[in-house]
DNA sequence: TTGCTCCTCACGTCACGTGAGGTGGC
DNA sequence: TTGCTCCTCACGTCACGTGAGGTGGC
């Protein structure tokens, strides 16, 4: 029989956690004297490892408890146990993403000297309602034309409230000054009852965008013609991290914009990306 | 110009991490007024937006206000991000073996319709010091006489606090009853200053146990000869959890043993493992 | 006036680690 | 008597989440 000092060697645990196992009811010693003394005995120490090794297996103690009293059927446990299988896959993933993360920036350190404070983030986007029109058009003028015509079509016609950001979604393979594919449009917070139209009385299209898992974002101020300058940063990201473009990249207005004053416009560049395997 | 929750809506975070941010002076809104109301402009999303990037690295807030101030060098930085790389790396190895672990359990529970609450233990060793003798003996009550032998030659010649547990080391690659290769010793805590004998004047020899890095162990109760249960319970969970036995095994007594009461002795069977690849 | 948004406490999280201050046993 | 071991509080951890209870702005 052991005193928790000589127990907590054996077993190659701290006394304190002793303790606490005692105090939450996990691990009751097998006698405590008057004097509050805790003895163990060798039953303990069995039992003390069971409960290690469920909690190696990635369970709380609170549902340790439970298994030791076998208030879980092997189904349950079953259960628990994938759940937790598919736990640890998708962090072993999420850590692999952050180890070439860590990797990505200890080169850029060797290559540059310094760690560009980049504000480049990466996150999932859910699916997106927008009411939008596609077209292609020839120059930068010709986009702010058209999202003015956006503004005027909407305005009045659609509750503030039914309205989202606007944003526009370049929709180019490769990107020609003189020939953008370009739809914009105000992402929707409540579908629009009845058809929104341009003062040419071409409709608005609601249509969804697809949720994108990994998408690279950042912010810009300023003139749609210096959106180069993020893009190249954006570019830089994704490639140095492994990743590759995966879909059309997307602008979003944080602000409504006034087209008196674009070069003050506060806009979200998003890229999709996928891994490059 | 936004409000917290706009704010926080675009920058996709929740309202108490912005105001958490504030009050730790990581990121201070542009303004507050009066009311305490606090805004937020796109200057303040960007440096967000760094800060999400540091965290998703891996480093604590503190670490990201010092990278902020710019209280870091190049040089600082990458040690921390090399520091982080290489925990990372142990960290994906970890969660690597966790999870076979896990789909070990599983095809238990698949195999025998219940998770076995098994106490094997998995640890590291380190080096241990030991004072020991090795022979080849012929049967389980010559071992007991070697153990009786060793008790004698130290009684009176060491003091108490210089010795640890009593163990044996179970040299045979194959297990033959009849002739067992056994190293048979005391734990060192501080070592001998004069050589200690046997009755029949051989030496007993001070030398080192490797450091084991992956230790499968159980604790048992009672005679040697049922040591074969636990055997068979270590060795399920080895191959099972895809291990291997790489090396001699270990006995180690948890309390002195009585050689007229061995079936209550308490004992921790050891076998050093490795990753069967 | 009614919602909606914002505010400041303040507790909870999870499994202990780390003292502080004091007592028991040889 | 002197160490050594044990005891019970009680705070700290890290980065927020989650109410409670109340106010500001349109």
């Amino acid at each position: 029989v052991f005193r928790i000092g000589e127990f907590s060697r054996l077993a190659r645990v701290s006394c304190r956690l002793l303790r606490y196992y005692d105090e939450i009811g996990l691990l009751r010693p097998a006698r405590i004297d008057d004097t509050g003394y805790r003895y163990y005995g060798a039953e303990q120490l069995s039992q003390l490892n069971r409960i290690l090794v469920l909690k190696e297996l990635g369970f709380s103690l609170e549902e340790i408890a439970k298994i030791l009293a076998r208030e879980l059927s092997a189904g349950e446990l079953r259960a628990m146990l994938l759940v937790r299988k598919s736990d640890l896959v998708r962090a072993l993933d999420a850590e692999a993403e952050r180890l070439r993360h860590v990797e990505a920036r200890i080169a850029q350190i060797d290559a540059e000297g310094e760690l560009s404070s980049d504000d480049v983030v990466l996150r999932a986007e859910p699916e997106t309602r927008i009411l939008s029109v596609r077209r292609t058009i020839a120059s930068f003028a010709a986009a702010r034309e058209l999202i003015a015509e956006l503004g005027a079509a909407v305005h009045g016609r659609l509750p503030a409230s039914a309205l989202g950001a606007l944003m526009c979604v370049a929709h180019a393979e490769e990107f020609e000054l003189d020939r953008i594919d370009l739809e914009a449009g105000f992402v929707l917070v409540a579908e629009p009852r009845a058809p929104v139209l341009l003062s040419n009385g071409e409709p608005l299209t609601a249509r969804s965008l697809p949720a994108v898992e990994r998408m690279a974002a950042c912010v810009r101020v300023g003139l749609p013609e210096h959106a180069h300058l993020i893009t190249a940063r954006i570019s830089r990201f994704v490639a140095s991290n492994g990743y590759r473009l995966a879909g059309p990249s997307r602008e979003v207005f944080l602000e409504r914009p006034r087209l008196d004053r674009m070069e003050s416009a506060i806009v979200e560049m998003q890229f999709p990306v996928e891994k490059a395997v």
